[in-house]
RNA sequence: GGGCGAUUAGCUCAGUUGGUAGAGCAUCUCGUUUACACCGAGAGGGUCGGGAGUUCGAGUCUCUCAUCGCCCACCA
């Protein structure tokens, strides 16, 4: 076959996969350098599946990884999943529903069987498909926050933190989830701007005919309170002070208060204190050592200490049945709309309730600190950069972690209660038991804590955990810290700022020198993606259609830092149209038997063009290089395909048609092996972007062969340096005419594909060298007949070419009319801008304070202007 | 209430110490020439959200206003 067909990623991303995994490709490769490269993946849902999300995170990642591993480091990308307890706990009982059982009626132990089985059997879906992706993670090292070794991590962290007292249980108003009944931390509660009423109700003072009124947007809560408070320097109740005030329905007495907390603004200036279901009111409670009457059940219904007959039954449902009974009983004021913020559960959707619970909880206070210096003292660094004050407002005002979850799935902390109360924590049963018997002198029965870890605690661990802690593994001291996080902004938070504090903790080291920090994907409209707006891209369906490299390059290219990437398919469309380019480029080079070459021959490159394209490669490879390292990775995608595009494709190839078809047979051949070149080097440069088109037509083209190494594990070769320059300027020159030419043909409505003729007049000797030395190529892509140096100028067709008076005989008719147009625009234009420079250069504040270069280079601007100008103006003239 | 960000061509976005505004897509015109029509050549299109200031010079720095987005906190 003459060439190697079309590109159809269908025909290739699977298999090259195949073959990379089955060889081992992306197990790091022990050497020596002192360099190394490691990423954790941030693990997705063990159950998931692939979104818009996942894909940027995992193209970014991948990009850096396989850069770093063709720059010749040894580089890790530890991949692995995280079991998600709530989220997996969730579906596995909806399943279970469906089937006509639940997760009580199966107990603890037969519930946790059928999680695992729903693990095994959903958990490679995810794994699946981030290898569609192309990711290149050593799945050898595979992990999951539930396997042995990161359990055992898991464990042992809780046991040290809580033998430093840093974590610890404790009785406190917390965040509750009544639907899945479980504590839930701060993070996990979303605030939700809602219409709501706010009631004002009268509570009957005691002993006395007079009432007074508290406003509330939950009166169900009454049953709870414990006082009504109102602010000290409040006239409006100085006599009321200390007095009792009468709870409607349920009749119980309470104190009027005061408290600086009663705001004389807002509602009726008096506030009810329910300290067992309000944040605040806990406050005041405890200020003023009020009692906490707790009035809810886990399940969100009211309890034995309400009346009878709101016993038993949801507290919004008692909230409407309240009302009416107030209305009736003449103690509904009124009742106002407000809008105000309601706290929802975020995997529930369910109203949370403040609630008084025994929880488990890291003082994350103490351990914020050393993470929030460490990033002060740059010893990890955010790009881009801002995301550390939003690291730092959170984590200087950060509030104790609540860890304890009333689930099934996840680890189960490893705290044993004797009969009496005792709290024994040790890292199992046989431990705890020797502790116990220690600490009490006889055998005690120790019943373990039914509650689990919060996931994000074992996520926490995760970049020192998969990396083999506790053990002292090779790995563990070779990539930790590891070199970069990648991850989106929305789990700063829930999970950056945690494995700072613990990696810090445990490994004395920052987890991660830099974070990279992107956006979230949106729609081509920038609206969240979301099923219920039905505007969700899947991924797989567009790696389905136009590839997984083109879905790579598209998301790479539009990940700008500091902004969502809003994904449009004809982006995808349109990089998929540059692979096709690039594939269709080694078409071009077999067919020019330039993969017939033994070996890259180069030494002193004589031929301009060929000069020029080195040089061209060599610059923007810098540049690419540079992008990345710079984490700019849509500046590093925009100057490869400029580079390919637009120099290679559009130039190069075209220059280097003229040269393969001369007689001249050294200079075919310097441009067949300058083509083996850069071949070689444009796939080593498009690797880690596009990994699988690359190793495809690696292989193909025979530089497999010739490298001896698969491209993944390719090392970039050393730039080549150019022993003779002189060609460059030639080329720069010669592009300029050639492009001049081709406006000035298509002004004058001459078709592109037909030649012309040029007669050429005062042309310096410099240029006219030029032109003769590259007329080879000056001819072939300025479509040109003849070109003759002469004195003459016919009056018809002088136009102005690379700056230089050039006068074309045309063989068509063409229209001077607009010729004269174009030019009349032109020399306005030109004109604007001569007066614009010098109105500066009379500027004497100009001259004087603006630098010299600056100044200099107004000046030749003036004077090329002024040139321009008068050439311009000449031609017309001779054109009327 | 506190913080962060955005506003540049019809659309999506670049624009890194202040020095004559860029790309892709879309649009229009022309075109089959050693790969590629998923292509080539050319062209049109912007008073950089409004206002003020600093400066010889502002898309870029400062202030202010407007609109939009996000995060945190509060909410009787």
């Amino acid at each position: 076959m003459s060439n190697f067909g079309t590109y159809n990623h269908k025909d290739i991303e699977d298999r090259i996969y195949k073959y990379w995994e089955k060889k081992g490709c992306f197990k790091s490769k022990k050497n020596k350098n002192k360099k190394y490269f490691s990423i954790v993946i941030p693990p997705p849902n063990v159950t998931g599946s692939l979104h818009m999300g996942h894909a940027l995170n995992n193209s970014i990642q991948d990009l850096l990884i396989r850069f770093n591993r063709n720059k010749g480091l040894e580089t890790l990308w530890q991949p692995g999943t995280d079991h998600a307890g709530i989220a997996t706990q969730l579906v596995v009982e909806k399943q279970l529903l469906e089937k006509g059982t639940s997760r009580k009626k199966l107990g603890r132990e037969k519930f946790l069987e059928e999680v695992w089985k729903w693990k095994e059997k959903s958990g490679n879906t995810i794994t699946g498909q981030l290898k569609k992706l192309g990711s290149s993670c050593d799945w050898s090292r595979d992990r999951f926050t539930m396997d042995k070794g990161l359990s055992e991590a898991v464990i042992k962290v809780f046991v040290d933190l809580f033998n430093k007292k840093l974590i610890y249980k404790d009785l406190k108003l917390t965040n509750w989830d009544t639907q899945l009944q479980t504590a839930i931390s701060d993070l996990e509660v979303v605030q939700k701007e809602t219409k709501g009423k706010l009631y004002y109700i009268k509570y009957k003072i005691a002993d006395d005919d007079n009432f007074i009124t508290i406003a509330t947007t939950r009166p169900e809560t009454m049953f709870g309170d414990t006082a009504v408070a109102v602010h000290p320097s409040d006239n409006r109740y100085k006599d009321l002070i200390n007095k009792n005030v009468i709870i409607p329905v349920s009749n119980r007495k309470i104190k009027i208060i005061t408290d600086d907390y009663a705001d004389p603004e807002q509602g009726s200036g008096a506030v009810k204190i329910t300290p067992a279901h309000d944040f605040n009111d806990y406050i005041v409670g405890k200020r003023n050592s009020l009692e906490t009457i707790n009035i809810l059940n886990k399940d969100g219904t009211l309890n034995s200490n309400v009346p009878q007959s709101y016993q038993n039954i949801d507290r919004l449902v008692a909230r409407e049945k309240l009302i009416k009974e107030l209305e009736y009983l003449g103690h509904l004021e009124k009742i106002e709309d407000i809008k105000h913020t309601v706290p929802y559960g975020d995997r529930s959707n369910t109203i949370i309730e403040p609630l008084l619970t025994e929880q488990w909880f890291v003082d994350a206070k103490k351990l914020a600190k050393d993470a929030i210096l460490k990033v002060k003292k740059k010893k990890t660094n955010f790009f881009p950069d801002n995301w550390k004050k939003t690291y730092f407002q959170w984590m200087q005002n950060i509030e104790p972690w609540c860890i304890s979850r009333q689930l099934w799935w996840g680890h189960q902390i490893p705290a044993w209660y004797t009969d009496s109360g005792e709290i024994i924590v040790a890292e199992n049963l046989n431990s705890a038991k020797k502790i116990a018997k220690k600490k009490f002198k006889k055998d005690v029965s120790l019943n373990q804590d039914p509650d689990v870890l919060d996931t994000w605690f074992s996520s926490a661990l995760w970049p020192f955990a998969t990396l083999g802690w506790p053990d002292k593994t090779y790995e563990l001291k070779r990539f930790y810290k590891t070199s970069v996080l990648v991850t989106g902004f929305d789990i700063i938070f829930f999970w950056v700022a945690r494995m700072m504090m613990m990696g810090l903790h445990f490994m004395k080291d920052v987890p991660f020198e830099d974070v990279y920090v992107h956006a979230l994907v949106r729609d081509e409209k920038g609206q969240k993606m979301s099923k219920s707006k039905g505007n969700v891209i899947d991924p797989l369906t567009i790696i389905d259609e136009y590839g997984a490299d083109a879905l790579r390059f598209t998301l790479i290219s539009m990940s700008s830092p500091g902004r969502d990437v809003k994904l449009s398919i004809d982006r995808v469309k349109g990089y998929r149209n540059f692979l096709t380019k690039i594939w269709n480029t080694f078409n071009y080079c077999k067919m020019n038997d330039v993969f017939k070459l033994k070996k890259i021959n180069l030494n002193k490159i004589e031929n301009p063009a060929n000069q020029w394209i080195i040089k061209t490669l060599n610059d923007y490879k810098k540049k690419v290089k540079k992008n990345i390292e710079d984490y700019r990775f849509d500046e590093s995608a925009k100057n490869l395909y400029l580079y390919i595009w637009n120099y290679f494709c559009d130039w190069y190839i075209e220059f280097s048609k003229p040269l393969l078809n001369s007689n001249n047979k050294k200079v075919v051949e310097e441009t067949r092996s300058i083509l083996l070149y850069l071949q070689t080097e444009n796939l080593s440069l498009l690797h880690a972007f596009i990994p699988f088109v690359t190793e495809e037509l690696w292989s193909l083209s025979g530089l497999k062969n010739l490298e001896k190494t698969d491209l993944v594990n390719f090392n970039f070769k050393k730039d080549l340096k150019l022993k003779k320059t002189d060609g460059i300027k030639e080329i720069e020159f010669i592009i300029n005419f050639i492009s001049d030419l081709r406006s000035i043909k298509s002004n004058l409505n001459i078709s592109p594909g037909s030649f012309v003729n040029l007669k050429i007049k005062d042309l310096p000797t410099k240029y006219q060298k030029i032109i003769i030395r590259n007329d080879l190529l000056v001819k072939k892509l300025g479509r040109i007949g003849s070109f003759d140096i002469e004195k003459q100028v016919s009056k018809t067709g002088t136009v102005i070419l690379a700056n230089n008076k050039i006068s074309i005989t045309f063989a068509d008719d063409i229209d001077i009319e607009k010729q004269i147009l174009i030019l009349e625009n032109k020399v306005k234009l030109i004109d604007n801008q001569i007066k614009s420079a010098e109105n500066k250069l009379h500027n004497q504040n100009f001259i004087k304070k603006a630098p010299k270069e600056v100044v200099s280079k107004e000046k030749d601007l003036l004077e090329s202007n002024k040139t321009e100008y008068k050439n311009l103006s000449e031609i017309i003239l001779s054109l009327k």
